[in-house]
DNA sequence: CCTGTCCATTGACTTATGTCACAAAAAAGG
DNA sequence: CCTTTTTTGTGACATAAGTCAATGGACAGG
């Protein structure tokens, strides 16, 4: 990991950093490829490390009763991804994380990762800010998939992650939002007619 | 606050805290009596507290474009409520959060936040694992409000949280699980039916 | 005890979205 | 290239849930 990695740029985004905390940093993170279609676990899996994608570009889903895929996050570089509550708590996982294109991460192992809270306040005070945001963006989807209409959430979407929109399929997005594919392409008719 | 406090209890669930630490966080917090239909803050406020509950029982909800309230959250005694989000940021907030019964709280200003946070390690950790917690919890409401159809995501409620439907009305639980109120009265009937 | 407000229930009807089936188009691979 | 697979678009139809309106019960305050 290079002084200039997207990690540390992150990092930068939340908290002052000084010289050593990027040495510091180099002992706890390793590098990986991943290879498109691979999956970073499955259900059932315990999740033994965290993952922050460096280039390429990930999808979370799990499977519910009836089969059906449900989309929870894609992961774009400089985003974490996998299951932190079973990273944090030990349990098994019930996500699937599948890279959609050939991808580049840093990862980090549970040990390392403890270790690492105690030994950086900077990271600990990094990761604690990015909680905070992540639980209020969790809660805003939550808000939008109870008070709004497929339209409108397609429209959401084009406005906040329009990169997305380029690089994943559309019966993907469509399982993000939570509606079927044949809904988004109506969604999508409809509105490229009204303009 | 004393030394048997809720607050201290409910740390005590997540961190280890020593004699000196009661004493550090009496000056912190400040209880306030709130009486039952008063609002902590309301859409367009500034958000200068958060707020921790001791008894009693709050809802916080926003109105969407159509004018329906959506119930996001209810907190009984032992949780945070309010708007973490806009706490943080100094953004305005878009949520009411008013009391249900007649409620006793614990609220802390920002600025002794963020001075708590510094003097605190015990205090950080605390809120950095209830973070975890909160994420993983508010997750888990986006994949039920995406998979779950209406009598499923009322089953599980009433597993989860059973006490609250007996305190608050029903039109509430249906706002809170993003169904009508009369889609609810008719899933309440079928199951009561099916037994 | 009466009156008014709030809440839950129910029926009739509407609507958004899902499902199924098939065809067209686009992308991937040899 | 040509073939195969994947993805998208469309029509017909099904269905869960929403909306509207009316009714009756419960409870609170005068």
């Amino acid at each position: 990991m290079l002084m200039d990695d997207l990690l540390i740029q992150k990092i930068k985004e939340y908290v002052k950093l000084k010289e050593a905390d990027f040495e510091l940093l180099n002992g706890y993170f390793k590098n990986k490829q991943i290879l498109k279609g691979d999956f970073l676990f499955k259900e059932g899996d315990a999740v033994h490390h965290a993952i922050f994608v460096k280039s390429g570009l990930f999808r979370t889903y799990f499977i519910d009763e009836q089969g059906s895929e449900h989309i929870l996050q894609f992961a774009l570089p400089g985003w974490w991804t996998g299951d932190l509550g079973c990273f944090i708590s030990g349990e098994t996982t019930k996500f699937f994380v599948e890279a959609l294109e050939n991808s580049e991460v840093l990862f980090i192992s549970k040990s390392a990762w403890d270790d690492l809270l105690i030994k950086a306040p900077f990271y600990l005070d990094y990761h604690r800010k990015l909680l905070e945001k992540g639980l209020a963006a969790t809660q805003n989807r939550l808000l939008e998939a109870y008070s709004t209409d497929a339209t409108k959430k397609y429209l959401q979407l084009l406005k906040t992650f329009p990169d997305i929109l380029q690089r994943v399929p559309q019966y993907m997005i469509a399982s993000y939002l939570g509606m079927s594919r044949e809904t988004l392409s109506r969604v999508r008719k409809h509105i490229s007619n009204s303009k």
